[in-house]
DNA sequence: GATGAATGAGCGTTCATTCAT
DNA sequence: AATGAATGAACGCTCATTCAT
């Protein structure tokens, strides 16, 4: 998790970390549960205990500062996705790693999850926010043409298939959390199956489908 | 599709639907991409050609509106959904339909399915509202039912398999957007294919799948 | 009563009288019981039975609507008060008469008595109103000025003497509806013995008063 | 006179008082004149000096800002009246220096008095600013019954004594204001006089006192 | 004459941001 | 560095007034 090396002195958004932490903390569960429009400022610095015009030393404005946190988490997300790529022998492997991986940051950073999938970010991400969301594109639709290369994976646009199933996720995890329930190991491995064989090729419906998929 | 026929009259931003139509439409577009929080009654008044007062003639408050307009399209989309699920005689053509439909929904009022599946709608939705979103959860989720116990689809919590649908649909909504294009209909056919085949059953994955489907 | 031959038809503000006469009862017991700010013209409206717009055939607007309200009603009580002292033979009975018509006005016209009595009039009467009223204090200060001069009434100057007794009299009309109680014979008859004997030349109290005071 | 001790450091909209005082002493000058719906916010922080939202830091709005002020005075003035009562030897001098208390207060804090008798409070006061009230009217309840019962005040209900009393009162301070004068000792004793001779025992007159009043 | 839909200035209030301490 | 009082633009909303019907 390089990203936290970012952070001053101490290693996660623990609540000694520092202010500029307790910030980013605060901000991300009320974006979250409230939205980038309907947080106050001022809301944030009392979650954080600090005064409202701290957070002005630590960023520019309201802007900056869901600007730092999305790249902050998305950050996070990105490694989470590039060591699940990284990590697998086979393309299945690979989805699976990443389906896990996805389904243990949406339980271990809930409010992040909510936060970065569930908004409106056209009106406020800069540039090299962007910049960041795209290159994560990039890399899992590489990961998807290259499985398509090989057979494993169904053809058509990787960047419908890709919408499929990130959407599916976003929409698996909060039905989870309207419905009050974590995810648990069996639940996640469950609609990893689904969403997997999702991407099957068509043809492969057959016995040996799963040889093809390494 | 019932609502649509009456959609041609009364709830596109047509001059002539009355300001109470201009206003909603206003409110549509200014929701899906602003967010309801980060829209300002008076750029709805605006956009929707009238002063800033006369929307409280026609709605008790920005919250009112908001629900007037949830309630409104969801209604829509769940005429759309009921009539597709009348219309097929499988399973998979049900299916195939609701998918079709969606897709020509989110076609003809890219706006409303933004404003629809996208929102923190949590903080403002009202009692009513949340039944009507409640009374199409129920629909579908006895649709998967009937289709579970016909063994034309997978096993697994209903709500699982919904949550995993719809948020897939959104996504690839949302990609199609993003990427300018829209979605014809072999677009539609193909994502269709993909989600219909991520709800067969495991063990379908024979040649006879096809046949159970219905 | 002259000032209701001003009504175009028929005589009392009865509900039959037209809407000229609905509006201004309308706005009596609004004005009376909210204030003149504190009452919108749409209220106005509503309670007369008319339209909003309908309000500004009879009145120029706001402003003209509530001098015309208070010169109509304290017409009624300058007459009640002319014809109380036209009719007493004495100065006392004089004063019994006025203090009993001020009562009976304020029974029979209480929110009149609360309008006229109760608000800040100055930001809004024009200069006939403010006329009118003026007019009613010099009559009244000429009836204490002869009778003091026939030895009657207390020296000091007639507009305190006729402060402390309006005062008194409003005060009293307050107290009594406050309480939920009329004001009936008795009550008007007792509470004018003692502003009566408020106003008795001090010469005519034996020597020994002052030691029962204590 | 312990609350006037007070009054000289807190109480007048002297500049270095805060911006608390500032903004009461603003609105209560400007409620005073203008009733309290009839003054926007933004002139009572014009007035106060500061800016409109300054107002919000030390008030939670409108009406609380109004029972503020509303506590503030009436509480000034129990304490007035509490003082006269307790320093008084006998029924009369206690009402002599309550007479001249309110004199004082009316001639000291003249728009504290308009504010405090003049307005239509019903609609905006609280709990406890009516409480307070109502333990102001039931002090002097029990002043009047205990001189009734020495017989050193006339007989009659309490509430309509007290009524006339401070009605006349607040008559008298009308219209020394409106005359432009202010209220000087000899003023304030002449009516005090007037207004003890109204409370006097009926039988405490000479038999020869009705013919004077012809 | 009468209506009431429509207007828009102005209300009470919030909140992103600044700055003296 | 940190505070939090202060600001004032902008918010959601009301209402006196107008005017097409």
């Amino acid at each position: 998790m390089n990203i936290h090396s970012v952070t001053t002195t101490t290693i996660p958004p623990a609540p000694a970390a520092g202010k500029r932490e307790a910030i980013l903390a605060a901000a991300l569960d009320l974006f979250a549960e409230r939205t980038f429009e309907g947080t106050p400022v001022p809301l944030i610095a009392e979650h954080a205990g600090v005064a409202a015009g701290t957070i002005y030393r630590y960023f520019d404005g309201k802007e900056a500062l869901v600007n730092a946190l999305y790249r902050r988490w998305k950050g996070v997300l990105r490694d989470e996705l590039a060591s699940a790529m990284a990590a697998g022998a086979t393309h299945e492997e690979r989805f699976r790693m990443m389906w896990r991986g996805l389904c243990a940051f949406a339980t271990e950073h809930p409010a992040a999850l909510a936060f970065l999938e569930t908004q409106h970010h056209e009106a406020y991400l800069d540039e090299e926010s962007r910049a960041l969301a795209s290159a994560i594109d990039a890399a899992v639709t590489e990961y998807v043409r290259t499985a398509q290369a090989d057979g494993a994976m169904r053809e058509g646009p990787p960047e419908m298939l890709l919408a499929l199933t990130f959407g599916a996720f976003v929409g698996f995890v909060k039905q989870a959390r309207a419905a009050g329930q974590g995810i648990d190991a069996s639940a996640a491995s469950a609609s990893g199956d689904v969403m997997w064989s999702a991407l099957q090729p068509d043809d492969s419906r057959t016995a040996s489908k799963r040889k093809e998929s390494r």
